[in-house]
Order: structure tokens, then sequence, then C-alpha cells
RNA sequence: GCGGACGUGGUGGAACGGUAGACACACAGGACUUAAAAUCCUGAGUUCGAAAGAGCGUGUGGGUUCGAGUCCCACCGUCCGCACCA
């Protein structure tokens, strides 16, 4: 009788249907048991997940479900990041509400998320757009603005005018809005800031401590944060030709030793200096202005030529009143970084350099680089940036950089200008603080009153939340609650007088920076239930995509020390970080079809023939040839997309799991293809029948009646078993889940290949019991990755238990070492032969049976071995 | 420009410094079938050879080592991040 195919779409809603009613799934602080906290980058809910989510989640599925079968009490929750732009463009271009679009996406992408069989505790789950979760972050800012974390200033910002609405430094890429792509303005506006810049000492030095992070994520955010040593230094300006009221001007460099090769100082168009010697001072005024409309975009930059126009204003250095220095103001000075101004070393940067050559300045060259002769040194227009020794620099010279330095900043901090001390150390940051006010409607109001009495006043915490109106326009741009008609008025807090609210609402990054600590305790009173908290925090595994590097990672990571230094958050161990492992995995791509008239096509519209070289595709409906385009991220603008929910349908959620698991490892790029689906596929009816096939053959072997001895064919049975078994949860428990994929294929060969020998004639002693613990020990090996499948196959095998709580088995060590071991055998390091010897054959025995063999003395030509040398159990290397 | 990662068969990829190519996809041959599908078995880096076997093989060139895909140096290529940060 031939077997059943298992219909895998019909058995996978049964599966979810017992899961979901045993609500086992759900967790609960438990202090006796170890936790594990597995999260998936939670996702926005645009409308429908794409395989991108199918991999991210079945991912953090299989280490979930690995852990619980390990004994841990596992926290794997899901919720939705439920703020942002493309609901308000949808208000805009579909006349549906931001929330209702919103809400009805949650409700298509949940459906979705539970045809795939995921472990989740959905008892968990929270959207950042309800105001019971919301709420919790107005409280949270409110207390944020009591300690100086959040506060106001007017400043230059990225303005985006698509979206019209401001965005922080990490949200521009290339001069252009992470979102929209428009290019970035800048505006200047008075904003709300988190004060992250206070956090980047401990940002940057924690990272040391994040071990279990990818190498590449820890050296972005360390370049992001950009943490250079060096001094403020200040130049006396001589008077006869300063501004009135100008007697110095601060710098801030990191080469206090490269101070005798200076020629120069230069501010930035905006420094007060420029804006000053500007007043009497057309032509300077005009440059300044000129400096400001160039543009910050990537090309703009590279065509821009160090610029720069003399103020007449001269400067003392430090070290020499007779020497005077002029002072510029140069378009490539960035005026938010430092102070603003430096000193001009040409011979020791790169861009001094090229601006010494343009203006006619010196070039001393003060660092004669290693084997250089100081003699015949000189610098054509490549300055030279490394260490070496101190030359042309009277006190200085002879001693090497870092002596320099040394000398340099003690002498500055000695010295007096005007009673201060010349010069201060000063660590400077690149990072900037977290501007967070965004012009939009769909958003977390911030809960702030503005008074014309009183000012800025904070909202009463009992007055929390602060709803968004639910009646607000979207038929033109702009901030719908600025314009609405009534919500922002109100009496201020402090006065009771009339006020109004402030329309500006978060940056929807707020909202996702602390929502892994909302999990552990989501329907809390207060924003956070700090028993919980500490129970389940640290994040035990983090997966998502890379693209959050630095936004999300950073913001997070800044928001639990925020937290804790608030009193809301405490962690149970000497940390304040919140992801104790991360892991970002690659993204799904697939091949890209366009048809003659130059238009994408979709992978279902099109139509293959042939194979290999000569493989082509057609369109499906109208034959006609289409190019087979380049393998790109899966995309909606190049169609390359397929859709999760069809291959569920069609082969269901184990088959798109495993196909994702298999083959790729779990940080590169997938590619996705229908070939590889099938063969998910085949492996699906493959485990079933050999399931089946052992439940018919052994249907009711004992376990408790395990045979003293085995024979050979059982025996091999047996040690292909533990041995998969101990190498796939290795490998889960290192994300290799690639590797896993091929250690279940090779046990399912070796299964396979028993049970047909076995089928041919009377079965070998023990044979029936191995078979049992095999399939048994199969099923729950595949459990994580293919949960239906594996579930499915518990029952046929007789238990009425689910495999979703059984443990992992326990594996015999005597099993996973052979008796005889396979030993490579060498000569001058090319292998010969190889020997089959006990394992535990000393190194003499080894030697003696390698050097016996045929192999070795033809290798040797009759030459006379020098050395052996002898691997115990690996290899044998015999030269001569 | 600065920083980083990667480079292995037709393809995706395995490989504590120790038998390179596990496992899979695709391919070829065979079995079963009236036939197909499904399934099962076998083969395969490459060159020479009937075979046994030998030579060559992890981007290129050097080096360290008894032994290098793996470590070091230089170069080539691909990808990623940052980008006038003083």
């Amino acid at each position: 009788m031939a077997a059943e195919r298992y219909n895998a779409p019909a058995r996978e809603k049964h599966w979810q249907k017992v899961w979901d009613k045993g609500r086992i799934f759900e967790a609960s602080d438990d202090e006796s048991r170890p936790k594990c906290y597995v999260l998936e980058m939670f996702p926005y809910p645009s409308g429908r997940i794409h395989m991108g989510h199918v991999r991210n989640y079945a991912m953090g599925d299989v280490f979930a479900r690995y852990k619980r079968a390990k004994g841990f009490n596992v926290l794997h929750p899901m919720g939705w990041d439920a703020f942002g732009m493309p609901a308000e463009n949808a208000a805009m271009e579909r006349k549906v509400h931001p929330g209702k679009w919103t809400y009805q996406n949650i409700d298509t992408m949940r459906g979705q998320l539970k045809s795939m069989g995921l472990s989740l505790d959905w008892s968990r789950e929270i959207a950042t757009c309800a105001p019971e979760y919301y709420q919790h972050q107005q409280k949270l800012f409110l207390d944020f603005l009591k300690k100086g974390i959040a506060y106001r200033k007017s400043s230059k910002v990225n303005w985006d005018p698509v979206d019209h609405t401001v965005l922080a430094n990490e949200q521009v890429i290339d001069g252009r809005g992470w979102r929209s792509g428009a290019l970035v303005e800048q505006r200047e506006l008075t904003q709300w800031f988190f004060k992250i810049t206070d956090y980047a000492e401990e940002l940057l030095r924690d990272l040391d401590t994040l071990t279990n992070w990818p190498e590449k994520v820890r050296l972005m955010q360390a370049n992001w944060i950009g943490r250079s040593e060096g001094m403020l230094v200040r130049w006396a300006l001589d008077e006869k030709t300063a501004p009135q009221g100008a007697g110095e001007l601060e710098v801030y460099t990191t080469r206090p030793d490269t101070l005798f090769g200076a020629s120069f100082l230069a501010v930035a168009a905006d420094h007060p200096l420029a804006k000053a010697a500007s007043e009497n001072n057309a032509e300077l005024a005009e440059f300044c202005e000129e400096c400001r409309r160039m543009g910050t975009s990537v090309a703009d930059i590279e065509a821009a030529e160090k610029r720069g126009f003399d103020t007449g204003i001269r400067a003392t250095h430090p070290f020499d009143p007779s020497w005077p220095l002029p002072v510029y103001v140069a378009n490539f000075v960035l005026m938010d970084y430092g102070t603003g101004a430096i000193f001009g070393c040409p011979s020791g940067d790169q861009r001094d350099m090229d601006f010494a050559r343009r203006y006619d300045l010196p070039v001393v060259p003060v660092i004669l680089p290693p084997g250089e002769d100081a003699a015949t040194f000189t610098l054509k227009n490549k300055a030279y940036e490394d260490d070496g020794v101190m030359i042309n620099s009277r006190f200085l010279d002879g001693k090497s950089t870092t002596e320099a330095f040394e000398e340099a900043a003690s002498r500055l901090e000695k010295q007096k200008l005007a009673g201060k001390p010349q010069g201060t150390r000063k660590v400077n940051f690149r990072l900037r603080d977290w501007g967070i006010s965004r012009q939009r409607y769909w958003g977390c109001p911030i809960p702030i009153v503005h008074c014309s009495d009183c000012g800025v006043v904070p909202v009463a915490e009992k007055d929390l939340p602060i709803k968004l109106p639910e009646d607000a326009t979207f038929d033109k741009p702009g901030n719908p609650l600025d314009r609405h008609p009534t919500w922002k008025n109100c009496s201020c807090p402090k006065c009771g007088k009339a006020a109004t609210r402030e329309t500006d609402t978060m940056d929807t990054f707020v909202d996702s920076s602390w929502y892994y600590v909302r999990f552990t305790a989501p329907k809390a009173a207060t924003p956070v239930d700090k028993k919980s908290a500490q129970y389940w925090l640290p994040v035990d595994q983090y997966i998502g995509g890379i693209e959050h590097a630095i936004l999300h990672l950073l913001y997070s990571r800044f928001f639990a020390r925020a937290m804790c230094d608030t009193g809301h958050l405490q962690f149970a161990t000497n940390t304040r970080e919140p992801f104790a492992a991360l892991f970002t995995q690659g993204m799904v791509t697939h091949e890209t079809y366009k048809s003659q008239d130059g238009y994408w096509l979709l992978p279902n519209e099109v139509k293959f023939e042939g194979e290999g070289a000569s493989r082509h595709a057609v369109e499906a409906a109208s034959g006609r040839p289409v190019t087979i385009g380049s393998i790109e991220k899966m995309s909606k603008s190049k169609k390359n997309l397929v859709d999760p929910d069809d291959i569920i349908a069609h082969y269901g959620a184990d088959c798109a799991r495993w196909f994702m698991l298999s083959d790729s490892p779990p940080e590169r790029d997938v590619i996705w293809t229908e070939a590889g689906v099938a063969g998910a596929g085949r492996f699906i009816q493959r485990v079933w029948r050999i399931v089946e096939d052992i439940a018919n053959a052994y249907p009711s072997a004992d376990e408790q009646a395990k045979p003293a001895t085995f024979g050979p064919e059982a025996e091999t049975v047996r040690k292909a078993a533990h041995r998969a078994m101990d190498q796939v949860g290795k490998a889960i428990e290192a994300l290799r889940f690639n590797v896993a994929v091929a250690q279940i294929h090779e046990f399912a060969n070796v299964l396979q290949a028993a049970l047909t020998k076995a089928a041919d004639g009377k079965a070998p002693p023990g044979l029936d019991w191995a078979s049992r613990e095999a399939a048994r020990f199969l099923v729950t090996m595949i459990g994580p990755m293919m949960p239906h499948l594996s579930e499915e196959c518990w029952a046929r095998l007789g238990y009425n238990t689910l495999l979703a709580n059984e443990p992992w088995p326990d594996i015999e060590a005597a099993l996973l070492v052979d008796d005889q071991v396979t030993i490579a055998v060498q000569v001058n390091g090319k292998r010969r032969d190889e020997l089959v010897i006990s394992r535990s054959a000393g190194s003499q025995e080894v030697e003696a049976a390698a050097l016996a063999l045929e192999a070795v003395s033809r290798a040797l030509e009759g030459r006379p071995v020098k050395k052996v040398i002898v691997v115990p159990q690996r290899i044998v290397n015999v030269v001569g």
C-alpha cells in the first residue's frame, strides 16, 4: 500500500489550533527556571508580511523552540511598530484614517504570522500606536525632561521636503531622507532633543562588552560615535585687525604636536568671528553667504574645492608671540564639530595642504616619516598624516609624535592667556544629540504645553495620555495636528490660562527604543514592571536586519540607560545593555524579469523553458520573450516578489521555513528559487515516509525495553542518530541553521539506507528498537524548524503528548566516538593513504602502522625518514 | 579618501592550522512503470590513464609551518559602512 502524502496545509492548521488552544507558548515569570528572552525586530504593519519577515521569524522561532526543548522558560513575544509615515500617506491617497489603515494591516499580518506556526506568546502583543502603549512613553518623556535628558533648543536640523518633517542625523543617508529619498535641506528650527551625547562615552566603551554582537555592527557604532582625543587651544587675536570684543579664537585639534607646522587658522562661515568680520566687509559677507548655500549632498561635497577668504584678522602663535597667522573663513570647516574653528597644518593634513597650495601659504614639514632623511625630506602636494619624528619644531624636535603631543599639551595647559590656561584637553564626539520632534500626525504626541506666560510647561501626569484626535484631516501636506481646529487648545497646567499644545510628535524610533522592555510586562500600570524586567532582561537573542546597525540599535542602547537613570529600569546583572546577543540576518533575494517593453514582471507571470545555459523565460500569458535580470533584494519596484501566503497555501509553512534555513548561511543573502522550495517540499515527504515506514514496521517497540546489545546495523543507526542530535543542537545554538539542516539530511540518508536494507531480509538484531529511537530523534531535531510536520510525525509514532512540549533528548556520549578511527597518512604534507586503527592506539603504534604502508614507502622513493608527526586520531605526516 | 568584510566545483555552500568540496540544488546513467509523475539506486573538482594510480587544484604572488582554504605580507576583484569630524 502506497503511503499517503503528507498534506501540509491541512495539518498545519490543525496543529496551530492545538497549540493555540493549549496556550503553550504563553510565558510567565518563573524565578525558579532559567529564562531565555528571544526577540525578532518587530515589524512595521505595512500591509502584508514579506519573505524577509518569514526568514527573520523562522530563525527566531527555531532558536526559541530549541531553547524551550532545552528546558528554558522562553519569552518570545510579537508586536507592531505601528506609528509612521506610510499610514499618513495612505490617509492622503485613499482617504482612510491612519489608525484604521494600521489596525487593518495588523489584523492581516497577525493572521499571516499565525499561519507560519511561530511559537509566539500572543497574549503579550503590543502596538505602539495604542494609547495603552504610548501613554507610558509620554510618562518616560516627562521623566527624561525632569532629569535633563530631554531638552528643547533651536538649531539647524535636517528637513525632509517630501515628508514635511525633520529627520535625525542617523536618518539621513547620503544626504537624503531615509524613507522618502528626498534631498534633505537645512533649516533652523526649535526642536526637542534627547541628550544621547551624555552617554557617548558609555555607549562606546560598553561596545567591548557586546561579544555576542557582530563585529561589524560594533565597529559601525564606534565609528558613528566617533571619539577623538584632542585639545581646545586659544589663540590671541591681534587687536588692530580683530573685530571689537574678539580677543581670541578657540580651535579644536587632535594634533597639538604639529603646532609648529601651522600656517593659518580657519573658521566656519557661521562662526561668530566670521559674522563679526563680515559686518564691515561686504565681500567677506558674500563669501559666507555662498558657503551657506553650498549643498550638503555627497556630489556637492565631492565637487566642492577647498576655498577660503582672508578676513584680514591676524592671530598669534601660542608658542611664539612674534609669529602672526592669517585667519580665514573656509568652506570646509564645519560649524557643528569642535569649535567651528581650526588651525591648519598643511604638511600634516591633506585638506590643509590643498588649501595652502591654493592660497600660497607656507608648507613646513614637522613630521619625518620613518626611513626618511631630514636633510632631503620634502612634501609636494601630499600631506604626511602618520606618526614619525618631529622636525622644524623647536623644543619638540627629535621627539616621537606621541611624546610631542604630550609635551605640547602640557605646555599649553600651564601657559596662560588672559589669565586662563591656553589649552585644555578635550574628548570630542561625532555623535550629535537625537532630535525627536516630527511635524507629523501619526506618532506619539509630545506631552508639552506652550503658555504665553509660563513658557514651555510639561503636561501633568494625571492628564496622560495626551491622545491623538480622531478627526484630523489629511487632504493637504503639513502637520494635521497643527491645523486641527481645536485639539491644540488647552489650559496651562501651571497657571490655568489658555495655552496651546505641542503639535510635534515623537520620532517613531522612540517607540521602538523600549518595546522590548514593555514586552516583559505589557499590561503593567507603569511603563515598566521592574521585577518582570529584571527577570527577563536583557534580551538573550535579538535577531533582525543589518539596516538597524546604527539607528534602532544605538537608540535602544541609549534608551535602556536613560530609563535606568530615571529609575524606570534596573538590570539584574552589572550591565545596561538591552540586547546581550545580536544576530543580523541577510536579505531574501530573487531574480528579476523584464518584458520586451521594458516593464518588470512578477515571477508568476513568467514561464521557463530549457535547462542550464539554455534556460530562458517567456511571458506566461503571451509567450513573448523575457529578459532574466540580476538577482536583487525582493522589492515592489522590481516586482521580484514571492508572496508568503501563496507558498504557505501551496507547500505549507514548514516548507517555506525549511527552505529559508537550508543552504545559505543565515547572515548572508538567500536566493529564493522555485526549485529550492520544491526540494524542501520533497524532503518533507521523505521524512514523512521514513516515519510511516518505521511506525508501520515497528509499531509497538517498548522504549523501556532497550536491548542490551545491538547488531552492527542497529549500532550504525544509533550512532548516526545521537551524533546528529548532538550536532544539530550545537548548530542551532550557534545559529548555524544551514549546517543543522545538512546534519539532518545526512542522518536521514543513513536511516533510510538502513531501513531499505532491512526491508530486503529479516530485521537485524536491535534494529526495531534503534529505528524507533532514530525516528523519535529525527522528529525531535526537525521540531524547531518544521514544527507542524514533526508534531504530525510525533502523533503518527503513537505518542499522545505534544512534541512542542517535549525536552531535547539526552545523548549517549559513548555513541559519539568510534572505537576505530580513520587517520590520514601524509608524506611531506601530501596525503598518500589512510589508516584505520584503534582509537586508543599510541603514537608509536600509529607511526609504525603508517610507515608499514606501501603507499608511504612508494612516496618516499627510498629517502630516509627524517621525522614523523603524529596528531592522535587525526593525521600522520611522514617527513622524508 | 578612511574603515571593514568577503573571494572554495555548473550552483548554494561544508571544512578545531590536520583526508578540501560534507549536505543540498542542478546534471547524467540505471531500477520501477504501458507511459509519465513520484520514488529508489549509482556517478561526478579537473587533467592524463582502460584501470591501478599520478599531476594540478580554495582570486593572484610571496612568506610562516612537518602540514595553509584557514595565519602573515603585497596585489587584484566584489560588496558594505563612514565621508571635509580638524
